[in-house]
DNA sequence: GATGAATGAGGATTCATTCAT
DNA sequence: TATGAATGAATCCTCATTCAT
């Protein structure tokens, strides 16, 4: 965690070092991203980092913990109908998912970074690698018992798949829509027909194929 | 290309080389990665490894090759029977990919850094990218016209589905069957029923999802 | 140019670096002179040395403008007589260039060698080659409008010669001064009477041979 | 010197040897130079560079030694009449000498390289420091016996304008009629009216400068 | 609290030279 | 005699971190 000193900085001044750092740690891995760079993007004396946080790992745990709240937050501020079906609240889930992947790329390029080199801090280790999937297996086994989901079908797989899928989902309709229609900034991309076409025929792909038609008894 | 020199070496202290190579840039970013680290494991001297290769990257461009070449041959040693099916063809190639992975996770290991980083030698670049996306693409049209696959499905889409989703279950199974089953090679992980039963139910979920019911009309 | 860190430096420190870089560039090539061999002297860490410069080539370049500086204000410190005639003004000219050769060996060393490579900075590319021969040049139109020097003398040709003449003759005269009369410090022995001597001499076989009795007509 | 193996090497082996190394000592310092960059282009193996040659060093100095050789059956292969006069004389060495150095420019580029740094091997310093310069001042002596040369011009003085000046005077005309004729060999460059107008200029310039009208008593 | 100079280990790469085959 | 692999010191440069001011 950062020092004191970072929290009584002007809140300007620590933003600014927040974003050069998030873009740094974006672009580069963990070994490769350079608080040198920061520091002199940021116009801050060397030894002042050092008294804003303990080291490098420091900063890089910062970040990770920020993206973890913002998402929280995010999933947290437009909050699904608590009575909506299961696969209306997955689909509801991982729009919000995606979205925040667009609406805070460097955020959640950090992230998944983090997850992918298995470096992470042991307490977000387990909260990222579980976190997601067990709130998927809970959703699923919940499915079940309303008879959304075939009884079946493997809860912690199906987690995976959900997981899997809509973690680079985002990324894939963003490559794709620029594509098709030029330049556009992530968040009204996603506002498209088209992308709500494309994100809709995944949701439906899962869902039926997760139905309660098992899989296992109709071949 | 490595030079002639490396070639020339005895082929105990090539492989040792090749795999302590691996290793590294398996673990580490290419920037992360270290030449110093290599040499000094394998016990040559560090001018010796500019007597076998052009620079860092001759050997990090070497290591795709290899990885190229053995899945290359690796598909190929047990070709599929070609009268079988979209889905029959779908599950071989998945399988065969899978198993590939566990085979030889180092190899797979650099090639999905070497994607993700898209700092690949632009004539792997190609191949990697659209490589495996170009040919889901064309089974899935190949499927529509057999109308073993719904006509509304956008075929990208899809092939973004069949690749994300094989691309990670390989790890998602070896992690998984690891933790249930204790310590075991990855190859041999795979031939249990235990990782048969998941495969099958990922496949049977995509192929259900995918069946001729088109989502669209069934809502 | 060097970094702001290096202007902060205290004055002895920075002057002693100086030194040590000077006499580095002075006795070796561009490419054989070695930073490690600088800091070592310097008794600096090899990291403090990239604190003070961007890099190898900023040092050359500020040693090379500290030539030019100093040059430029050794000549300035003691102006001719603006009404001198042509070769009062050459003599002048081109005896504070010995002065300042022999007051400064170094980094007159330096710029000829860089001149030598023709691998200056463009911008002192310029001033250095054409500088001194432009002037030169201008120097002789000017003499033969005044009738000092014979008008079929081709003026380039002259600034070529004053030039080699000049930027070779306090190597000569320190040399043969030394052998003569024993180790003695540059500028004292150009104040000897035979170097005096020897001085005037070539410029009066300059001036002779450049007379307004034109050599082609007085074969 | 070489070692004996070198010498039996088969003729054409043994020149693109030297070729290749005149071409990489004329263009880089010593310490610039690669032994590397040659046996590479060679294409000799590097331990055979070592049973031609004792070092570096010694590959140097043959080449220097192959240049002193080459000058001396230079000068030697046209001797003049030896009747000419004084100046006449200088005029016909001095031609010589600047055809050599088109005729051969790498070999005189080493020379001068070699000269310039200081770092000879002790004979050959001091043929090559007085050798010229000797031969030059028995020249002047001659010359001022016979009333050619003012009597009290410095003989040592004279070699050093006309050693100087002759050495660099090749290379100016060079730059000069390429800038003004367009690319061409520097042999026949040298046969232009042009060029021989402004050669004779200078020979010109230095015989009427030295010419039997004392500078001392002519002021 | 802020500064920024100092540090030295580590990065990739090139080099001349040796020596076993 | 020819080879070419092996060597390790040297090159320039970057880095995270410390500490005196």
């Amino acid at each position: 965690m950062p020092k004191e000193t970072f929290f009584n900085l002007p809140e300007e001044k620590r933003q600014r070092i927040i974003d050069l750092a998030l873009a740094e740690f974006a672009e580069n891995d963990y070994d490769a991203a350079s608080i040198s760079r920061i520091v002199a993007q940021a116009g801050i004396a060397k030894g002042s980092f050092y008294q804003y946080f303990e080291n490098k790992e420091d900063l890089h745990a910062y970040l990770l913990t920020l993206g973890a709240e913002a998402k929280a937050q995010f999933l947290g501020s437009n909050p699904p109908d608590p009575a909506m079906g299961t696969f209306a609240y997955i689909r509801w889930l991982s729009q919000a998912g995606i979205e925040f992947e667009l609406a805070r790329p460097l955020l959640s390029q950090i992230g998944y970074r983090a997850i992918r080199s298995g470096a992470l801090p042991p307490d977000m280790q387990a909260q990222a690698k579980s976190g997601a999937a067990d709130f998927f297996r809970q959703l699923v086994q919940q499915g079940q018992s309303r008879g959304d989901i075939a009884p079946d079908i493997d809860p912690d797989l199906a987690a995976f798949l959900f997981n899997t899928v809509f973690s680079e989902l985002g990324a894939y309709l963003l490559n794709r829509l620029q594509d098709e229609a030029g330049l556009a900034d992530g968040r009204s991309l996603l506002e498209t027909p088209e992308a709500e076409r494309l994100f809709n025929q995944v949701l439906h792909i899962l869902e039926a194929g997760m139905g309660t038609i098992s899989p296992e008894t109709s071949q």
